[in-house]
DNA sequence: ATGAAAGCGCTAACAT
DNA sequence: ATGTTAGCGCTTTCAT
């Protein structure tokens, strides 16, 4: 049985009423200090720890955010689900982290667990199938505040921090087009991932205005794929600049660039986007346009608690990203 | 506010009693089927979610387990927290994630939060810097069942579930012996883990077996620290093998060893012990002894569910590791 | 088959 | 400065 030490069993003890203990444990300007004094004491002999749930039940406050993530192991996510929390514990509060598996079955499943546990808020990164947002509606309507990140549904009345997704594919880029490449291949991921969509157009954009620049694109589902990819590609002709639109598809592609024995950058100079710790792994260490999860993860907090306290949020925000040169050009 | 449907305003509304609502939505024996259906029918229009504080209020039992850790976006870490946490899922528990950033005080007010959110149980890895256990004591006291994993103290009187350290820097020794390999250059970690003094001692003695292999040792006390004490040996002698004690060690070495353009294996083989993913972004792919995270976190969950049902739970546990040959050799 | 009532541990409005 | 009381939502024993 556990020792549990209660405001009750603090007050049976010194003989008071257990409102008076609990005040005086809060330093309630009404107690005496002799009181307070006593009461300390003996709760610190006890090691008295306030029951969460009974001050939930009152409060309705579980000063608990969930976060649901189709899985942890992620490259990207764990960063930015340390981030988070590394920001709740300053802020007292704590973090139930749920995975779906990328499955939006278990997606819902854990939307319904955050409702039981009443939590404050919730974090979410919706998988790459989720069609149905009925169940993110309804913690809207029991007013739970709702932030989503990364991968966020398209509908306008939800609040989302996002990678600069356009910003950071159109820096790349230019990247290369001000490096006068002229053949480039561009490995891109699930075509129908918005996440994808975005990068690809702003990027091909960037690439319209320059005719003379020849485009390949290709598309990758996973590490395995792109690595068959980028190798059926360099097999046809080998391009002068390789872009990974991703961590994922440039561990493939990198795969596929060292088994052809091709050098970086002598025969061909590459170019991702990155959370910022794959492309250190290689040498010459890879040039990339960093997507910070750890910096998206204080965005999403900051407007987590802005929402709490009912500040009206920005519906979408992006985090800046910015150009990290490595010796791949 | 929040729409909260609660059993009393369901028993209002049908004009039944609170506790023949709850029976009703638990299925209870007693109560007729023409009363179950209404209920349950309710129920799902308005959406009814038991409120879990209640709930834990009055069962004392949270079925939610805490989770201490140094970092979670550290390597190793987050494969066995993506295991774990999808075993709780299954059997119905949630994770409750709690950073302790390798700081002894934050892990001591991370065993109090999870003391305070009365969780069933706690999973813990300790920081490199923990020499006061005291506050793991008093989760014991309190009847809490506590795992260890990873990062364990000496202490006999807790569960613990770990790598078998021993046995693995043993497998990749053999192997190394049996490809008849005569120079080799061990990197282990900061001497003053258990971890690398495990991997060490067990290492050193199958080569302490074979008189005629010349072995020189290293430590590093991170990625650019191995990258740097490999580079020094590369730069005094070349060896015709390089063992590597963890996947933040290989990056390292592996970084040396590209710049150095050694050829593997022609040059030097490698051999690492891992959790089982970086040695596969290298060409050729790194011979590995595995250390399996998510088999890690199925023991641990095993051996909490054994804990939190009475059963007396083994002392420490070992994951059985096994070589997984690349192309390193 | 259903209801009444007590109580889990805590807070806060309302006494005194 | 301290005590009394009601109640958060739920489970469960004991009636009926």
């Amino acid at each position: 049985m556990s020792n549990n030490t209660t405001l009750k069993k603090i007050s049976q003890i010194l003989d008071i009423s257990i409102s008076t203990v609990s005040r005086a444990l809060k330093d309630h300007p009404d107690i005496s200090a002799k009181t307070k004094q006593k009461v300390t004491e003996l709760a610190n002999a006890l090691e008295y720890e306030p029951n969460a749930y009974a001050i939930n039940l009152r409060t309705n406050n579980s000063k608990i955010f969930g976060l649901i993530v189709p899985d942890i192991s992620y490259y990207f996510y764990n960063t930015f689900i340390s981030s988070v929390e590394e920001e709740c514990r300053k802020n007292n509060y704590s973090l139930l982290i749920l995975q779906s598996g990328d499955n939006p079955e278990t997606e819902s499943a854990n939307i319904k667990l955050c409702r039981q546990n009443r939590v404050s808020g919730v974090f979410a990164c919706i998988t790459s199938s989720t069609a149905n947002i009925e169940a993110f509606y309804k913690l809207k309507e029991a007013d739970i505040p709702l932030i989503f990140f990364d991968k966020v549904p398209a509908d306008n009345s939800f609040s989302k921090v996002c990678i600069a997704d356009t910003e950071a594919a159109r820096l790349a880029a230019e990247f290369i087009v001000q490096k006068q490449k002229k053949n480039v291949l561009g490995l891109f991921g699930n075509t129908s991932l918005s996440i994808t969509q975005k990068r690809l157009s702003s990027f091909k954009e960037v690439f319209a205005e320059n005719a003379a620049i020849n485009l390949v694109i290709a598309h990758a589902i996973s590490f395995d794929d792109a690595y068959e990819k980028c190798l059926a590609c360099l097999n046809t002709h080998i391009p002068d600049t390789i872009f990974c639109m991703s961590d994922e598809i440039l561990i493939g592609a990198m795969r596929a660039v060292q088994e052809k024995r091709l050098h970086i950058p002598k025969d061909v100079s590459v170019i991702a986007l990155s959370n910022g710790f794959m492309p250190l792994l290689y040498v010459p260490q890879i040039t990339y346009v960093e997507t910070s999860g750890y910096q998206l993860g204080k965005l999403a907090f900051k407007n987590m608690m802005d929402s709490v306290v009912g500040n009206t949020v920005e519906s979408e925000v992006f985090v800046p990203c910015r150009l990290v040169e490595g010796a791949s050009f």
